[in-house]
DNA sequence: AAATACTACAACCGCAAGCGG
DNA sequence: GCCGCTTGCGGTTGTAGTATT
C-alpha cells in the first residue's frame, strides 16, 4: 500500500481545473507505468498536483471505460440502489459500469434528490390527508406533529396541485432489486451471458478489463508513448474529453471492450 | 445588453482504514 | 503499539455555462 517516493520535495501543489496538457501528462504516465503510488505519479509525470488530485482526475475523467452522456436509462437503477444502499456512492457505482461514484453522486444531488424529495412531499401530504379524513371530527390533533398548519405553509390549493389522483399513486412503479438490472446491456457491452448473476457480471467486467489492459500494455511495451493521448494545444477544455472519447471509440456514450482491446 | 439566478459538474476537503517502518 | 503515509469514500464547495429578468 505504501510506496517509497524518489525524494521528499516541498512542492506547491496546483489546484483547480485540469488543463489538457496536464491531462495528457497524467494519462500518458498512468498508461505506461500503472499508477502504483499516486504521490509518485504526480512527481514522475511532472505534474504540480498532489497524488490525491491525480487519482481523482484519473478515476473520474481519464480512466478508459468511462461512460459519458445521459443517465436517463440508469436513473431507476440509481434510485433503487440508493434506496437499498443509501449514500454509498462507490457501492452504487460498482453496479453501473462506466459510471464513477462522483458522477452518480452529482447526478443524485442535481436531479434525483429533487424527485425523491417531491415524492416524499407527496407522501407526507397523502398521510396528512388521510389523517384529516379519519380525524375530521376531532377539534384538536392527537399529536402536534400531525398538525398540518405546523408542518407546512402550503395553501390548500397547493396541496391539490401536489397530490396526484390516488389511482395514479397506486400505479407508480415498484422496483425490485432485479428489475433494474438490464443484463442485455451487460451482454452488449461486455459479452456477458444474460444468465450471469449481477455480482458475477461486475467482477467479470473488472477483471476482464484489467486483463485486457495488461495485455494491451504489454503489446505496446516496445513502443512507449504510442498509446499516449494526443490532445494538441486546443484551449477548449472539452477537447480533452472529446479526444479521449474518440480514442476509445465511444459509440453513443457506450463503451465496448472490443474497442478498448484493439485501441 | 447587462445583471442576476440557477444548474451541472469538476474538484477539494476531511475523515477513516490499512499498511509498513 | 505508535507514527507517518497512502488510499478510498462521502460531503461540500467552486466554477463555468445557461436561463431568466
Amino acid at each position: 500500500m505504501r510506496c517509497k517516493l524518489p525524494e521528499k520535495r516541498k512542492v506547491k501543489h496546483k489546484k483547480g481545473l485540469w488543463s489538457p496538457d496536464e491531462d495528457q501528462k497524467l494519462a500518458c504516465y498512468v498508461m505506461n507505468h500503472d499508477h502504483g503510488c499516486w504521490s509518485s505519479v504526480a512527481i514522475n509525470a511532472g505534474l504540480q498536483r498532489n497524488g490525491k488530485s491525480c487519482r481523482l482526475r484519473w478515476i473520474n475523467y481519464l480512466r478508459p471505460g468511462l461512460k459519458r452522456g445521459s443517465f436517463s436509462s440508469q436513473e431507476e437503477a440509481i434510485l433503487s440502489l440508493h434506496g437499498l444502499l443509501g449514500n454509498k456512492w462507490s457501492r452504487i457505482s460498482q453496479h453501473l459500469p462506466g459510471r464513477t461514484d462522483n458522477e452518480i453522486k452529482n447526478y443524485w444531488h442535481s436531479h434525483l434528490k429533487k424527485k425523491v424529495d417531491n415524492s416524499n412531499h407527496v407522501q407526507v401530504h397523502l398521510k396528512l390527508d388521510k389523517y384529516a379524513a379519519s380525524d375530521i371530527t376531532s377539534k384538536e390533533p392527537s399529536s402536534p406533529c400531525l398538525n398540518t398548519s405546523n408542518l407546512t405553509n402550503s395553501s390548500s390549493s397547493d396541496m391539490v396541485q401536489l397530490v396526484p389522483p390516488a389511482s395514479q399513486i397506486s400505479n407508480l412503479p415498484k422496483l425490485l432489486f432485479a428489475d433494474w438490472i438490464n443484463l442485455d446491456e451487460f451482454d452488449q457491452d461486455f459479452g456477458l451471458s444474460s444468465d450471469d448473476p449481477l455480482c458475477h457480471g461486475s467482477n467479470y467486467q473488472l477483471s476482464t478489463m484489467e486483463h485486457e489492459w495488461q495485455h494491451n500494455k504489454g503489446s505496446t511495451e516496445g513502443s512507449k508513448n504510442q498509446n499516449c493521448l494526443y490532445m494538441g494545444s486546443d484551449e477548449n477544455a472539452f477537447h480533452t474529453q472529446m479526444t479521449i472519447d474518440q480514442l476509445f471509440q465511444f459509440n453513443d456514450g457506450d463503451f465496448g471492450i472490443d474497442n478498448f482491446i484493439y485501441m
